[in-house]
DNA sequence: CGGGAAGTTGAAGAGCGTCAAAAGTAGTGG
DNA sequence: CCACTACTTTTGACGCTCTTCAACTTCCCG
C-alpha cells in the first residue's frame, strides 16, 4: 500500500492552475487568502461579511497538496479543519487487514475535519492537485462564539452531511452494482452543477479503485459496470477522466432501482 | 407491508412502566414534563440549567407511540424534532421497489428530526412502546438563537452522528455477515451502557428481519448468523429479545475483521 | 389450546469477489 | 521521437458468500 508520493509534474500544475481563476496566496502573503476566495460563497465564512472574513483570514492559512499526500490519518489529534478550495480530497476509514471504505469525496467548498472527540475518525488524502484552507480548531472556536451565524451555518452543513450520509447507507447496503454506479455518477454531476461547473461531461479524477471503495465494490466490478453502461449507450467514456451521462434519463431510473 | 397497529396490550403497558421509573407527565400536565425527565444529561437539553429547562418545557410535548406504530414518513415536511426518552425507534430510508436500509435504532436520550431541509430525509417508526418529547421545530430555533450553548450542543450531537454513520458506512461496504452482526451486538452493549444500563445480556427489541435492514442483509442470513454465533459458543440466546455476549472478546476481535 | 407472525433451516442460484492475464496509458530515458 | 517501464484499466474464468425460495418450527398472545 503507497501513498503520498509527492511527484508533481509540470501538467498537474498546469491542471492546478486551471482550477484557480483567482489562485489562493499562501499564509502570510500580503493579500488576505480569503478575500480572493472563489468558493466562499460554498462554505462556512458564507455566514461572514467582508470585515469578519478579514477577521478570519488571520487565523487561516493555505495548504497544497500533490495526488496521494495525505492531509491527516485517522486517530490523528485532530488539530485543524478545512476548506477545500481547488481540487479533491477523499477521506477514509480503514479496517486492520487493509480493507478499506471511503466515505466520502470532497470537492471545492466542501468541509472537512469536523471531529466531536480529540481524533480525527477518518483519514484524508488529495485526490488530484489540491488547495485547502487551514483552520486551527482551537481558535476557529473562539470565532465561532463570536459569530453565532457561523456556528448555525456549520450546523446546516454537518446536518447536510448526515443526510448524504444516510443516502450513502441506502446505496451501500441495499443497491446492486449497477444502481450503485448509476447513483455515483449522478452525483458527480450534481455536485459539479453545485460548484458552477456544467452537468454534462463530468469529470471523474479518482481511480477506478478509489471509486470502488466508496460503493462497496471492487475494482473489477467498477470496471465492468462501466463497461455495461457504455454498451447499452448510457455513458460516453471521453478519456482522461471524463464521463459524457449521454442518457442521464436512463441513469436516474436505474440509479433508484427500476 | 403493514405498519401502524396501534394495539397496546397490558404486557406493553408494564413494559412501559419498567422502562419509565419516573413517567412523563404529558404536555398540558400541571408538573413540568422537562423537570423530572430522566435522560436529560444524555440529551440536548444537558446544555440548559433548571430555570432554562422549565422555559424549555413550555414548548415541549410529549408523544408515545406502540411498537410498529409511524412517527413521521420520509418527504413530510418537517415540524417538529424529537427526544427519545423510553422505548426504541427505527429510522429507515426505501427504495421505491420497496427495499429498506435503517440508518439507525434510536435509545433514550437520542435526537431525531434534525433536517437542513423542509422536509425529513427519513422514517421514523417504533420498535417497542416508546416515548419521547417533541420540539416544533420553528420555536427550538428561537431557543436555539437565545441559548448559544444549546446550539453548541446540538452541533456536538450531529457530528457524533456524523461519526457513527461513517463506522455504519464501513460496515455496510466492507464487513462480512459474521463481522457485521458481532459489530451490531457490541454496539447495542456500549449504548446500553451509555444509558446505564449493564453491558450483558443486552436487550434486542428489534426483529431479525429490522437487525437484516439495517445490516444490508435478509433475515435468513442474520438468523444464520445468530446460529453458528450460538454455536461457536460467543453467545447465548436467553429469548425474549435477550441475548448474552459470551465471549466479548472474540465478538471484539470478529467485528474488526480478524 | 390455537392461529399468525417471527424465526430457523435447507437447497439452489445469482451476483459479486478473487485470481490471473492482457490491454491501455502515462511518464521516463535513450 | 520512440521505446521502456510501471501502473491503471479491462477482460476472462472460476468460486464463494449471501440471496432467494420454500418448508418447517417456535414463540406469543388471545
Amino acid at each position: 500500500m503507497k501513498r503520498g508520493q509527492a511527484v508533481m509534474t509540470l501538467f498537474e500544475i498546469r491542471k492546478m492552475s486551471a482550477h484557480l481563476p483567482n489562485p489562493v496566496p499562501r499564509a502570510g502573503g500580503v493579500v488576505s487568502p480569503c478575500s480572493a476566495c472563489n468558493v466562499r460563497h460554498l462554505t462556512l465564512c458564507a455566514a461572514l461579511d467582508d470585515r469578519e472574513v478579514t477577521e478570519m483570514s488571520a487565523i487561516v492559512s493555505s495548504v497544497e497538496l500533490g495526488p496521494g499526500e495525505p492531509l491527516f490519518d485517522e486517530a490523528e489529534p485532530a488539530k485543524n479543519v478545512f476548506n477545500v478550495t481547488a481540487g479533491a480530497v477523499k477521506v477514509y476509514k480503514l479496517l486492520p487487514d487493509g480493507r478499506r471504505q471511503m466515505t466520502g469525496f470532497l470537492f471545492p467548498g466542501d468541509f472537512l475535519g469536523l471531529a466531536n472527540e480529540e481524533n480525527y475518525a477518518y483519514s484524508a488524502e488529495a485526490v488530484t492537485f489540491t488547495t485547502l484552507c487551514r483552520f486551527p480548531r482551537k481558535k476557529l472556536e473562539g470565532l465561532l462564539e463570536k459569530y453565532p451565524l457561523m456556528e448555525r451555518r456549520l450546523l446546516g452543513m454537518a446536518s447536510h452531511e448526515l443526510a448524504v450520509a444516510q443516502e450513502q447507507m441506502l446505496l451501500l447496503g441495499r443497491k446492486t452494482a449497477r444502481e450503485k454506479v448509476a447513483s455515483f455518477l449522478l452525483m458527480l454531476s450534481r455536485r459539479a452543477v453545485q460548484r458552477g461547473q456544467k452537468d454534462n461531461p463530468i469529470s471523474v479524477p479518482m481511480s477506478r479503485n478509489d471509486i470502488g471503495d466508496y460503493l462497496g465494490l471492487t475494482t473489477e466490478t467498477v470496471s465492468r459496470t462501466f463497461t455495461l453502461l457504455k454498451q447499452a449507450g448510457t455513458i460516453t467514456l471521453l478519456g482522461n477522466g471524463k464521463v459524457e451521462l449521454s442518457d442521464r434519463k436512463t441513469l436516474e431510473v436505474m440509479s433508484d432501482g427500476a
